[in-house]
DNA sequence: TCTGCATAGGGGTTTTTCCCTTTATTGATT
DNA sequence: AATCAATAAAGGGAAAAACCCCTATGCAGA
């Protein structure tokens, strides 16, 4: 008997290929094929469509892999999930692996590395690639002040600096004083180690607080 | 005789399963699949490695799809360059297109899709789908100060004006008077009609200029 | 010679950055 | 109930940096 596989990714063409690449597998066979989380969560209402294995991407509309992973965990914990991903973000891939992907590959995995990882995943309930382990150990280094650690209020803030409003107009927008509006910068500044707005920009976008 | 194919990208995975998606069609067949422009542009010394069809990524290592299509378009016209990405970025899709390609393909297409542009491209000698086509039109407005009309050094001030160095910093990386510096930057917020720095770190990001 | 361009200076206003203090509020602890 | 600690909001004052406008020189190419 082989085992199962559901590829589940909002790219069309990149589901149906890779769903292909797994049908040359001697030990697996697709399942069925997604395009978000919320379609395979409603699939899984039926007991017959619950896979061994989700090959799942992060990047997807209507539900995405982090929250559809943390589904997954707390209703289908026998399922195993593995992340498929271009985004190397070292945040992403903490917040997958937090939600409960029992692995992390980049979409230029080579074939005989996904049959490896498929078939080790179901053997040891893991599989890391060497990038995803050195992104791990360095995760517990530094990164103590991470976005989690900001208030409601600060984000907010963090928002309106990621434009070309002064702080004056900033404090208006947000119906405080410029004063108040300084006292949250300088409270940032000295959080997240910068030295002014730009820096303050960059760490946004990094961080995915703002989106250009 | 089937028209021969070949696969552009770093992403193993997905080169090898669009290849195999490939191999499906009736008139087809996949040449051969390389990682980068310049492994490309290396198989392509042998005239047997000359494809009807290139299949190109955009975002690349070494030689990217629009640096390899440009030199495709000069030295082989007779090659049907294929844009195949996720990038959705204006630019980046005119960019792609100035450089020779016949047609861009989001990554999200069906699998007919991915075989009717093959096809017409071959009949007709490009293929647009409606949204790169809405792009197109929507680029005739607006868009007289692109990226390719700033000068190498000014870009090269931008990516520096997207760390947390002053102006007086940037100046002594760039061996330049303060003064100078301040020159780019006001010729700069005139060009892109912005306001101050952020406005230009906004910019450079959003332009693929800075990569945070 | 004229033009365009890179470079750079003078001098001024506005904004940002930095330190330090104050007040009101809220929630927790005696 | 009284007290304490933490926090949000706000202000004064000053230096540094950013922003703005206008001018000038030297050099390469038409």
């Amino acid at each position: 008997m082989k085992y199962s596989v559901v590829v589940v990714d909002d790219h069309n063409l990149l589901s149906q290929a890779i769903g292909s690449l797994i049908e040359d597998f001697e030990q697996f066979r697709v399942l069925y094929l997604c395009n978000n989380g919320q379609e395979l969560i409603e699939k899984f209402k039926n007991p017959r469509n619950i896979p061994d294995i989700v090959l799942m991407d992060v990047n997807m509309p209507i539900l995405n892999g982090i929250e559809t992973t943390d589904h997954l965990r707390q209703h289908f914990p026998q399922v195993n999930v593995l992340a498929l991903s271009i985004e190397e973000d070292e945040n992403t891939i903490l917040k997958m692996l937090r939600a409960g992907a029992k692995g992390y590959l980049m979409k230029d995995v080579k074939k005989t590395e996904l049959e490896n990882a498929l078939l080790e995943v179901l053997k040891k309930g893991y599989y890391h690639t060497n990038t995803v382990a050195k992104i791990l150990v360095g995760s517990l280094a530094q990164k103590e002040t991470s976005v989690s650690s900001l208030k409601e209020r600060e984000i907010e803030f963090i928002k309106h600096a990621c434009t070309e409003k002064t702080y004056k107009e900033i404090a208006d927008d947000m119906c405080l004083s410029y004063k108040t509006i300084e006292g949250y910068r300088n409270v940032l500044f000295e959080k997240l180690n910068l030295r002014n707005r730009t820096g303050l920009v960059i760490y946004a976008i990094k961080n995915k607080i703002f989106v250009p």
